[in-house]
DNA sequence: ATCGGCTCGCGCAA
DNA sequence: TGCGCGAAGCCGAT
């Protein structure tokens, strides 16, 4: 059967200018810092092979990312140092410029045939594209890689919820989640001279930059890289898959496939995992179902709602029931209020919330299950909801991972409201959905959860 | 252990 | 226009 490995509706022309005159091509990396499974890439040797080019690879490195610290840094240079060895194995050479990102694309691709870029949906994302896409002297192509189906194809507005969403991404299923085959390189671009950072010792270059330092890194767990990656998903596929089902919303458990912050970097594709859940047994079917629910329809919910709704990091953004009932309650008395000190601290009088904080604070991660209920506690324990949902996204961004991410958004615009519906009135929260620590008890094996980050914790 | 009520609004059927 | 039903729930009644 005959497919394309880069579908065109993933393909988009940014600007006038033409292409062709330059000596290569460039690949402006930024959302999809991989060597594999990227659609970007792809099309840019694609490109360089009709033209009788070479693929050199760019990379903007700032010391000022919004809101990037010393654990982000260290985790995506991991990745970064693996994606370069791994381009130079194919012929492709990359080069990673200290500067903002649209001006590394614009300086590196001034003898460029044509630039291609990766699709990033967050707002200061979108204004790079379009400072590139405006100021370069070729043709500057966007080519979506880090969702399945392209968002303009499934929707054109900010969808209501997931199941609203969910139909028209099962429409588009079957012509998106198809293998990929990449194309061979014909000429290679190692030649090319070009200013490049070094990155091989990542400590030094990480002493050197001039970053925020006040959020530790994690351990090895969570190391970056595309290889740590898969094979962190190997062990999930093969050891714990087969309890997912039962286990996923069990904090206690470590049943998950800790993909989220290999995401949030673009170290790993979201088609590739697709594609590994796809080939699993079907015996396993229902958590192959509920594993790709998550991939594709939440995350792309995820996109969708950083890319249609103007406000995606504002309390603004909520809907308007959501935003009422809230005022209504605004007055109401709360029985614990708590600086942002004392829960960035894990200081307050709940055990379960403080052991969730503690594993945020200490892994950059949190299991899913317990990043609900530890929003929620929060809107509880604050003064106002609209400090509620700043202070949230704050901590959030601030220690995960994964922070920053479209799912981040959307995670802390849940808790609100976002995508969900209205349920029984009761103080704070109003029509709100609310969670309760009994709850926490009744479900899941909460007290092996406090013991599970006691544990991280002492060997971090 | 399980069930129904609570509550909003989208999207589809009619 | 009516109706079913939903991103992760709670609570009280049985």
């Amino acid at each position: 059967m005959d497919f394309q490995t880069v579908q065109k509706s993933r393909i988009q022309v940014l600007n006038d200018a033409e292409s062709g005159k330059g000596r290569y091509v460039l690949y402006w990396m930024q959302q999809s810092q991989r060597a594999d499974y990227n659609h970007a890439l792809e099309y840019a040797i694609q490109q360089a092979n009709r033209l009788g080019q070479g693929v050199l690879v760019a990379f903007g490195l700032m010391d000022d990312y919004p809101e990037a610290n010393l654990r982000h840094y260290t985790f995506m240079l991991e990745g970064l140092k693996e994606t370069r060895e791994t381009l130079a194995r194919r012929r492709i050479k990359m080069v990673i410029q200290k500067g903002a990102p649209a001006e590394v694309a614009l300086k590196v691709g001034r003898n460029a045939s044509v630039i291609i870029c990766d699709c990033g949906y967050l707002r200061h994302q979108k204004a790079w594209r379009e400072e590139v896409a405006t100021r370069a002297g070729c043709r500057v192509v966007q080519v979506e890689s880090d969702v399945i189906v392209p968002l303009r194809v499934v929707s054109d507005k900010a969808e209501y919820a997931a199941r609203t969403i969910r139909p028209k991404i099962h429409k588009h299923l079957a012509d998106y989640l198809v293998d990929f085959k990449p194309a061979t390189v014909k000429e290679s671009s190692l030649h090319l001279t070009a200013n490049c950072m070094d990155i091989d010792n990542i400590d030094t270059l990480l002493k050197k930059m001039k970053i925020d330092r006040s959020v530790m890194r994690v351990s090895n767990f969570f190391k970056g890289g595309s290889s740590r990656a898969r094979q962190m998903f190997k062990t999930f596929l093969h050891r714990r898959f087969e309890r997912y089902v039962d286990n996923r919303n069990q904090p206690q458990t470590d049943d998950i496939s800790h993909m989220s912050p290999y995401l949030h970097f673009g170290q790993i594709s979201p088609l590739y995992l697709a594609l590994q859940i796809n080939d699993v047994d079907s015996r396993l079917q229902a958590a192959k179902d509920s594993f790709l629910e998550e991939l594709i329809v939440r995350r792309e919910l995820a996109m969708n709602f950083v890319n249609y709704a103007p406000h995606y990091d504002s309390y603004k953004c909520l809907p308007n029931w959501a935003r009422l009932t809230l005022a209504e309650h605004r007055q109401d008395p709360r029985e614990y209020v708590y600086t942002r000190r004392q829960l960035e601290n894990a200081q307050t009088h709940d055990e379960y919330w403080n052991a969730a904080m503690r594993e945020m604070r200490h892994t950059g991660f949190m299991h899913n299950y317990m990043r609900m209920y530890w929003g929620k506690k929060i809107l509880e324990w604050s003064k106002t909801p609209e400090h509620a949902y700043r202070t949230t996204l704050a901590i959030n961004n601030k220690y995960f991972l994964d922070g920053r991410d479209p799912n981040s958004y959307t995670g802390v615009a849940w808790v609100y409201g976002i995508h969900d519906r209205a349920w029984f009135e009761r103080p704070i929260f109003g029509k709100i959905r609310y969670m309760a620590a009994s709850g926490l008890e009744r479900k899941c094996d909460i007290k092996g959860y406090v013991r599970k980050v006691d544990d991280l914790v002492d060997k971090a």
